[in-house]
RNA sequence: GCGAUUGUGGUGAAGUGGUUAACACAACUGGUUGUGGUCCAGUCAUUCGUGGGUUCGAUUCCCAUCAGUCGCCCCA
């Protein structure tokens, strides 16, 4: 008994649902080529250290990362968690920094893998379409980025969103902020839960983002964020916020909004789909500054923003709002084939169709002219040709246009020429022939109406 | 990793410790042998996620397992 299904947390993409994701893909090329960012497609699995980095504290990289050592190997490998990792380290390695007009401007789409615990907007492979702009710091290149999203998402027609912002500061003012939390959280860590003891210890930040403890009294005075910026990091912010002013990109400061990568200085945001269909997993997109990546993967000094998109997210958003991605498949002709002698025929007036660029099908289960009928239904055919054997006396097919009605006997070789006719009509009843006869195909007369 | 809940044909979905597993949709066939959508009739689950156990007998009860869904957690 072969019982086979997917893993866990994976699915199959296909049919219907294929359709929404190239609408999704059709978009993110228009807008990344706007934004001037090209795509860049780094393996999906990298040596385990690109994601596995100093004292990570992330749930991401210590528990949920699929890495195993493949047979007769040595080398820890790991599938990809995440996006930025492994353009960072291709940043590095392909030495764009001296190659390129700085910064990089690089996307990408693509399965992302995480081990977790799978739920609505939730899976163990997922795929997001992320950004990474890299060899530059610039306050208006953190705006052009969640310009880029934001635009993006609005264009789809999303609307139920939110965007929130805040900053952590660069490495001294968060330096300061960390100390001022572990000083106020010092006497009261013994109470909280286990994890934020740990967070106290590896990245007190963490202890905001903090669900378990977040009604505890002493979540009420903590320490802000923007009390210990220094004024670099003050100015950077505030250009931020400007930019987005000047964009109109409404936004909303929260300032408990710390991230769970490491990585991250200076800017971060969430923007978060607020629709009920959401379930608890809402975050559209987020993503944020960072500066010391591209040195630990051994290039220079090189601050880098970028941000991820759980596409199925986007998805599940679209789904709640009512906004319609999915494609129909609908067909140009569908070719009924009405005697088993036509069969050769009808094969013949198919493949003369394809290969003039229309999308054409037929009939393959020797079923009866009512039932493909029902297929012409089904695909929604702009026509339907039928071929039989008066017709292979004839050298005809008889072509009906199913709109209207209108149904023509014309000689093989017509077939395209009528076909071009038909399709390339924009007015919906020029085709009928000035002569008078209905369903004239003589083709001696001008078919076009302005003459 | 923890908790709750579900799992019956292509789909939706009833149901019972006893064997013909409702009904609806879809599909196919025929009425209508070269013209679909309507109507009528017929056909369509040797089987109830998978594996064990209890039993004379399990789709039904029990256990395990896999998967879905929803929370917690985490995050896109």
């Amino acid at each position: 008994m072969n019982n086979y299904q997917v893993p866990k947390g994976t699915k199959d993409v296909f049919g219907e649902e294929i359709t929404k994701w190239h609408k999704i893909e059709d978009l993110i090329k228009q807008f990344t080529y706007v934004y001037n960012y090209t795509e860049i497609r780094t393996p999906i699995f990298e040596h385990t250290e690109v994601f596995k980095r100093g004292n990570d504290s992330s749930d991401m990289v210590n528990k949920e990362m699929y890495t195993f050592i493949p047979a007769n190997s040595s080398t820890s490998i790991t599938l990809r968690p995440e996006g930025t990792a492994g353009v960072a380290r291709s940043f590095v390695e392909n030495k764009m920094y001296g190659n390129t007009d700085l910064p990089a401007k690089l996307y990408y789409v693509g399965p992302q893998f995480r081990h977790e615990s799978p739920q609505k907007g939730r899976l163990r492979m997922f795929n997001q379409f992320g950004i990474e702009c890299i060899g530059a710091k610039n306050p208006l290149l953190d705006v052009e980025a969640i310009s880029l999203g934001y635009s993006f998402v609005a264009a789809i027609g999303l609307q139920d969103l939110k965007v929130l912002l805040n900053t952590l500061g660069d490495d001294e003012s968060r330096a300061n902020y960390r100390e001022a939390l572990k000083e106020y959280f010092k006497d009261e860590i013994s109470n909280m839960c286990p994890d934020c003891q740990r967070r106290y210890i590896q990245n007190p930040l963490r202890i905001l983002d903090c669900k378990v403890d977040a009604h505890k009294p002493i979540m009420n005075n903590v320490p802000k964020m923007s009390d210990y910026l220094n004024e670099e990091s003050k100015a950077y912010f505030k250009q931020v916020c400007d930019g987005l002013d000047a964009l109109d990109i409404p936004y909303e400061i929260d300032d408990r909004l710390v991230r769970g990568l490491d990585y991250y200085t200076h800017t971060v945001f969430e923007v978060v789909s607020e629709n009920s269909a959401m379930g608890s997993q809402c975050t559209i997109f987020a993503g944020g500054r960072y500066d010391g990546l591209v040195e630990y993967f051994g290039g220079p000094a090189c601050s880098g923003i970028g941000w991820a998109m759980g596409i199925e997210r986007l998805l599940l958003a679209c789904e709640g709002e009512g906004i319609e991605l999915a494609e129909e498949a609908n067909l140009d002709a569908y070719v009924l084939c009405l005697s088993k002698n036509a069969n050769i025929h009808a094969f013949k007036v198919l493949n003369e169709l394809r290969a003039n660029g229309y999308r054409s099908e037929t009939d393959y289960l020797d079923r009866k002219f009512k039932a493909q009928f029902k297929s012409v239904e089904r695909y929604k055919a702009t026509v339907a040709i039928m071929i039989g054997d008066k017709d292979i006396e004839n050298g005809t097919v008889t072509i009906k246009r199913i709109a209207d009605q209108k149904q023509f006997v014309i000689k093989f070789e017509e077939l395209i020429t009528t076909m071009d006719e038909i399709f390339g009509e924009t007015d919906e009843h020029a085709h009928t022939c000035n002569c008078g006869n209905e369903g004239c195909t003589c083709g001696e007369h001008d078919h076009s109406t302005n003459e």
